[in-house]
DNA sequence: TTGTATGCGTTATCAG
DNA sequence: CTGATAACGCATACAA
């Protein structure tokens, strides 16, 4: 069924039909009644191909999620669940493309077949050729993260130097000497994973200011190995009081450890870092954290999509977060032993 | 740049670059070169949206989620995750759509659209209305879970009555008396959410025919709630000394009730249940349980689908999942004190 | 081996 | 207020 059979059975043009349906003429209230009835009837809707050719957009967003098969974080389900939602309101779909590595079939579909109207990226590399590719080809996108020169790209992203620095700043205020910064795993690192370097350049940067010793390792995203992680650096650096984490999958692994040890939070050993809300709450004691605004960064970067695609030629935009380090229960001042 | 400037440029006629990028038919090697040789040089890929429109197809799979505000369990995103990574291998694309109620704009873009060749749907309920709107509108369709007469709709499920069943014979052979189901939230239930009243029935059954006394209880999606309801039961009910689950997103929750009621697994208590693998894993010590496949059941869905919309005349296919209890470590005789 | 012509279902321009 | 018609970009039947 398409619009020439509504036409045809309310005894009127394609064209009436068309303005009935998208309202951008007039068309008298009897016809348009007529008409309506028909469309009502018969449960016509305009063929979503052909309404893409004719207007020349798809009214789609492309989505791009690392490669399906490792299972998502919490927040990269986050934002995947943020970006739908905010699409789905302002009556835009998603397309999902899992892609890893160069020439994905699938991110080429999006990239160049015009599937999308304009594409979002997460987890983006310091260097990324998604990024690179997206530009080659002019398809508007806007990432989640951002590159290591993201002066003229549109981006929403997370302060993770910033954050990591006020988390050390507020270890050190407790009087903390001695602490650890607990990274990504050690492959995202090399492969120039963003939020990683940056919460080791953060970590540095603020250690040093404050006179602190610090120990960064890193820890493949799950409770298993945080666990095995955590207990290795209280066996290797026996002097840290003190944790800072940017991996929230390995939270429960680390509350485990800690307990296993017999280490009472906060009065033993203090923990505090960046990570989803409902993350630091389900931590016990609920986590000192700065929680991560998946649901406003994913809302944020499909907006700035939209408006990138309304006015095309307006200058680049970006959204950094930073959001307050919450206070709650996991952090107090140094052990007097440790003094 | 559309096909006709391809053609331009390499001095041929459209077709002829229609029939080298399809290889419908035969082209001299010359020309053909020459016309790759511009396909390359400008980047060129087919318009999605004139293509769909041409051969009647769009090549995307709908994939209808629940509403994305509520977080995603680990179980529904490993459907998600199976069925974008299985479209991605067939070269299908997955367009999202994130619909609770009814007369979801979005559901309704996917099913009467044509934005999309078929559909899948997930967490089906006992009468399940999107179920009966596409059955009306003619889409193609395979759910992932199965409405109360599921005789002619194609899915693919999870045995739970039978799973549930299984686990209390397990426990009934290690001389439990007295149990508790730990079923999904009340709301689920009282939605008519299959596995919930399955679950449910597959106990009844199973503590009758064991002669056994069951409690159950339903317990909301997370791990605070996991908690409370634990240590509510064995407050209300202290003479239990087993309990079967069905509700993974609260085994965290469990386990930390146990824990800090000083409960010793199994040796004091067991605990078995239906759950996705990493989930029976990460449990401490690991759990007993039949382990969801997400994987199998989403590229099951996906290979489904496929098949349906290859032979629109196939009579419906059906796949239930049975799998194996996984004996681990969170089983073991009952305790003395309660025989 | 290649080219020409048609139509997929829409929207919008131009006439009436 | 309404109708005829020309694109949108592609694939393919038909011609040559």
């Amino acid at each position: 069924m398409n619009i020439g059979e509504i036409a045809r059975r309310a005894g009127v043009s394609r064209s009436t039909v068309s303005y009935v349906i998208s309202g951008r003429r007039p068309v008298s209230e009897q016809t348009r009644r007529r008409i309506q009835s028909v469309i009502d009837e018969l449960g016509y809707r305009p063929n979503a191909s052909a309404q893409a050719l004719k207007e020349g957009r798809t009214r789609t967003i492309g989505l791009v999620i690392p490669p399906a098969s490792q299972r998502l974080t919490d927040m990269q389900l986050g934002f995947v669940a943020s970006v739908v939602e905010a699409a789905a309101r302002a009556d835009y779909d998603v397309l999902l493309s899992p892609s890893g590595g160069d020439h994905d079939r699938s991110f080429e579909r999006i990239a160049t077949g015009r599937r999308a109207d304009g594409v979002i990226l997460m987890e983006i590399l310091m260097e990324d050729h998604r990024v690179t590719r997206l530009q080659q080809v002019g398809v508007p996108f806007v990432t989640i993260g951002r590159t290591r020169h993201p002066e003229d790209t549109w981006w929403v992203d997370v302060a993770y130097t910033e954050l990591v620095a006020r988390c050390v700043d507020h270890l050190a205020d407790l009087g903390h000497r001695r602490i650890a910064l607990m990274n990504r795993s050690a492959e995202l690192v090399a492969a120039g994973y963003g939020p990683g370097h940056r919460a080791l350049r953060g970590f540095a940067e603020a250690v040093d200011r404050r006179g602190l010793h610090g120990t960064d390792v890193c820890c493949a995203d799950n409770a298993p190995a945080g666990e095995e992680c955590m207990e290795r650096l209280r066996e290797r650096h026996p002097g840290i009081t003190a944790l800072v984490t940017v991996n929230e999958a390995a939270l429960p692994g680390v509350q485990r450890a800690l307990e296993r040890a017999g280490v009472v939070v906060p009065r033993d050993f203090s923990v505090t870092g960046v990570a989803a809300r409902h993350w630091a709450e389900d931590f016990r004691p609920p986590m000192t954290a700065a929680d991560v605004p998946t649901h406003d960064m994913g809302a944020a970067a499909v907006e700035l999509l939209l408006e990138r695609l309304a006015t095309p030629t307006a200058p680049a935009r970006h959204v950094l977060h930073a959001p307050p380090v919450s206070l709650r229960a996991t952090t107090g001042p140094v052990p007097a032993s440790s003094r």
